[in-house]
RNA sequence: GGGCGAAUGGCGGAACUGGUAGACGCGUUGGACUCAAAAUCCAAUAGUAGCAAUACUGUGAGAGUUCGAUUCUCUCUUUGCCCA
């Protein structure tokens, strides 16, 4: 029965990828014998479903792996489960489920839906962080990262939703408010865990340059977040009514020193405990803490201070005395918690000195200004040192800081510090979904590490998640705990899932490993990972966290044979979408808006026109999403990955585009019909002439598909692809050579199936290419035309092109110049100048 | 304010180390098929002038280097991201 000839992808797409599965196709294992490919995409939080995003992400990994396979690398191509984490907890709270229910149904739901896109991944190697098996050897390594002194425990202040009873994260304070429920977020001093981030931030940032396959922009954006600068440690002598001496400061700019007007201490500086009874301090403090603690919302927040008696001398003037405040700006844990005022050349020094009336001293103007004095705002930029006895003249901030310094020191007033931005890593959590801290502490609160054979500490079952505050703190029975036979109370923090996903890669290496978290051998061979595809928003943390975290566990420890864990990074821009809004300002999803010429209405009312916004990223909360999984049961997962890859490339934002997934579906539907052409040619036996061009046309589609491979121009392989329909669908009209075409489509399919693998291996499978492994070699001789367009120009004016054979001399080209009619009215009555020839290429003639 | 990028037809985008700008796709227009529509196929499609051959203009704006610039340099505009 013929089925009028038409491709049905729900049967092959099926067959394939039961295929896959059985076979299990993509399983890898160590093979020292073989160069190794460790291709990586960002796992995902399993939400429920799968959404544009992942399945952009997920091809471009897929279409890498694929292509590493065929050039015979052993490919290693995992997918896991970033899996604890605030939604399951909220989730279960509001339809009163277990997070780990609810968690295990959409990772069910989700992998089944990336296999449905045929994604060439080792299943077996399957991981999902909340598990036992993965977070005891977290655990593990909290424990032995304790022991080397990379953890510790400290008061900090935490941004507390007094509503929700719960510490949030900086991104979840919106506008001073917690992002649920809506109130003023507080700054609360917390016992918090910690790691020694820190401690490698001279090395973080160093080996930043040795990362020579990632994005420069990432690279940047770490340098900044790592923030080293360099400056100077400064001793103010202080005199007044309380028993304080010195107050330490850190400055990049000592060079201003002449232009001191007051010095900014933290409200938490040890000092303010002499205040501590001050009704007007606590009012002043308690203000304070309104500000988050963000760098952002401190510099927006109006600058606030508390004046103290207490006079700081100015280093460079004994006689001069300048009063000390307490001021909202300064934070306690960058530098020492003080800062020098100068207002002349801060800006935010110089709205505080506005505000209480301090002096504004000019100690640096621009170069070329006379006279130059600050009036309406700081001057903070380049210049020349004024007003300054030694330092006057001087380049600031270049030479003039160093001289500063140098004064300093020898003055023994301060010392050249290098300071850096980076803070230590903050890992405690008040929440149940997390991995359990292995920590108890006694009924003194001394911290009692959980022995190692006791791991995993497991988080309690069956828990009543809708208390306020911490459920883990509320589970009386969980949080004792004996350990040989003394009683102690747990740690009812749990981790940030930022420590899950800062070494599952290495997981992915060994997952069934009950031993330990990995096995040397097996991390040595596959790590690391050779490309890493994610979204740009985890720049600096997940990817600077996990830079850490291989540097923590490989600490004093030297079995480990590399340092970083992605060697090649890629960065995939956004799906995105047009945004829609009814009349009444509600969000409209792209099924409820319905077009007609050009003019939106809404689907269920037909009269309401729908306002169109500007495109952006796919959010639920805009409901500008597309569905993977109806689109994928439309169109087909071939089609699919087509469209996904065709219209931008994958480093830039794709628009989705309805159109543009029915042309890449009818693309699989029209190489359907050119294969059963091509079978039908093949079947002929032809064999009377050669076939050069086919050749030709094969040979250099090959390299452009592997140059493009190389450079993520996905996008430009899928105009590659039409190319070659386009050239094919007309040429098979000629008369053939067979066995020619035989040999150049099973070449061509190869180079195809990275992007539609399950149509291809139907080709494939159709006209018995048994050695279809391997990615075709390209002829060298076939890239290079024997005739070539010579371009001619007048005066750098494009005016004819000729065909000619290859290699030709100036004189013979120019022979034939002369003869083309098209240039006779240029070189006519007209001398030549020079001629500019290009071999191969063109010939310019000035005249 | 500082840092890093980006700007090419109606739209998404292509162009190897400076050498035919606009590949490929979408959209649009015209045509074929059809009672009709959809689907499919064919053709055209940067702008201006022209029946046409062709000519001129044209890669955000302006300058520069060069025989020749989307590509290199400088200034500016707009815009995106990161940091403050």
């Amino acid at each position: 029965m013929e089925q009028n000839n038409r491709y049905n992808f729900k049967i092959v797409e099926n067959k394939w990828q039961s295929f896959w599965e059985i076979n299990k196709s993509f399983k890898t294992l160590l093979d020292k014998k073989k160069k190794k490919f460790y291709c990586l995409e960002m796992f995902p939080y399993p939400s429920g479903k799968i959404h544009m995003g992942h399945v952009r992400n997920y091809t471009i990994g897929d279409v890498l792996s694929r292509y590493k396979a065929l050039q015979g690398y052993n490919v290693l191509h995992p997918m896991g489960w970033d899996s604890f984490g605030l939604p399951a907890e909220n989730a279960a709270k509001e339809n009163n489920l277990d997070p780990k229910d609810w968690t295990e149904k959409n990772i069910s739901i989700m992998k089944s839906q990336l296999k449905r896109l045929g994604l060439s991944i080792d299943w077996d190697r399957e991981i999902s962080t909340c598990s036992e098996d993965y977070y005891k050897h977290q655990q593990m390594f909290f424990l032995e990262m304790y022991e080397k002194g990379l953890v510790y425990r400290k008061e900090n202040f935490v941004n507390w939703d007094p509503v929700d009873e719960t510490v949030l994260a900086n991104e979840q304070v919106i506008d001073g408010k917690g992002w649920r429920s809506g109130a003023i977020v507080q700054r609360k001093k917390l016992n918090q865990w910690f790691f020694n981030i820190s401690k490698f931030s001279e090395d973080l940032l160093a080996d930043l340059d040795e990362l020579k396959n990632w994005p420069n922009k990432v690279k940047v954006m770490q340098q900044n977040w790592i923030g080293k600068s360099f400056g100077c440690e400064l001793n103010f002598k202080i005199e007044g009514d309380l028993p304080i001496k010195n107050i330490k400061c850190f400055t990049t700019r000592p060079d201003t020193l002449f232009g001191f007007s007051f010095l900014a201490i933290s409200p938490d500086h040890p000092i303010s405990k002499h205040y501590e009874n001050d009704p007007e301090f606590i009012k002043f403090k308690e203000e304070c803490s309104k500000t988050g603690t963000t760098e952002e919302s401190l510099a927006l927040a109006e600058k606030i201070g508390f004046k103290t008696n207490l006079k700081a001398i100015n280093p460079f003037k004994e006689n001069e005395k300048v009063p000390v405040y307490f001021a909202n700006f300064v934070l306690m844990d960058y530098g020492f918690g003080a800062v020098f005022g100068c207002p002349g050349h801060d800006q935010r020094d110089f709205d505080f000195a506005k505000k209480y009336n301090l002096s504004i001293k000019t100690v640096v103007k621009p170069k070329n200004a006379e006279n130059f004095e600050v009036m309406t705002e700081a001057f903070s930029g380049e210049g020349i040192i004024i007003n300054s006895e030694f330092l006057d003249g001087l380049e600031a901030p270049g030479e003039s800081v160093l001289k500063a310094i140098e004064i300093l020191q020898n003055r023994k007033l301060g010392n050249q510090k290098i300071n850096f931005r980076l803070k230590d890593w903050g890992v405690s959590r008040q929440r149940y979904w997390g991995c359990p801290i292995p920590i108890a502490y006694d009924e003194n609160g001394k911290i009692k590490t959980i022995p190692k054979d006791n791991l995993p500490v497991r988080l309690p079952e069956n828990i009543n998640l809708n208390c306020k505050g911490n459920p883990l703190d509320n589970d009386k029975n969980w949080k004792t705990v004996t350990i040989d036979g003394k009683k102690y109370f747990r740690e009812t923090d749990t981790l940030d899932t930022f420590v899950d996903s800062s070494w599952y890669f290495l997981r992915f290496c060994s997952p069934k490993n009950s031993e330990y978290g990995f096995d040397f051998d097996e991390i040595n061979y596959w790590m690391p990972v050779d490309q890493y595809i994610g979204g740009i928003e985890h720049a600096i943390l997940h990817l600077l966290y996990s830079r850490f975290f291989m540097r923590s566990i490989a600490y004093n420890n030297d079995k480990f044979k590399f340092k970083e864990p992605f060697e090649g990074l890629f960065t995939q821009g956004m799906v995105c979408h047009e945004t829609y809004k009814d009349e009444n300002n509600n969000w409209l999803s792209p099924e409820e808006v319905d077009t007609k010429e050009g003019n939106y209405f809404t689907k269920k009312n037909p009269i309401s026109k729908v306002i169109v916004g500007p495109s952006e990223s796919m959010s639920k909360s805009k409901k500008n999403v597309i569905d993977p999984e109806s689109i994928i049961n439309n169109y087909g997962a071939d089609a699919v990955r087509f469209f996904i890859l065709s219209d931008s490339p994958p480093a830039k934002d794709v628009q989705w585009s309805e159109q543009g997934m029915v042309s890449a579906y009818k693309f699989v539907q029209k190489f359907w019909g050119l294969h059963l052409k091509i079978k039908k040619k093949i079947n002929l036996k032809n064999k009377d002439q050669d076939d050069e061009i086919l050749k030709k046309f094969t040979n250099q589609l090959i390299h452009k598909i592997t140059q493009n491979l190389n450079n993520f121009s996905y996008n430009v392989i899928i105009a590659n692809m039409h190319e070659t329909y386009n050239f094919l669908i007309k040429y098979l009209d000629k008369k053939l050579n067979s066995e020619i075409l035989n040999e150049c489509y099973e070449k061509i399919l190869i180079t195809f199936s990275p992007i539609l693998p399950h149509i291809i291996n139907e080709c494939q499978e159709e006209m018995g290419y048994k050695n279809s492994s391997f990615w075709p070699a390209v002829k060298k001789e076939y890239l290079e035309n024997n005739k070539i367009d010579y371009v001619v120009q007048i005066n750098g004016k494009k005016r004819s092109v000729i065909n000619a054979d290859k290699d030709l001399g100036q004189e013979i080209l120019f022979e034939l110049v002369k003869k083309d009619k098209l240039l006779d009215k240029y070189l006519k009555n007209l001398s030549v100048k020079k001629i500019i020839f290009v071999k191969n290429r063109l010939m310019n003639i000035l005249v």
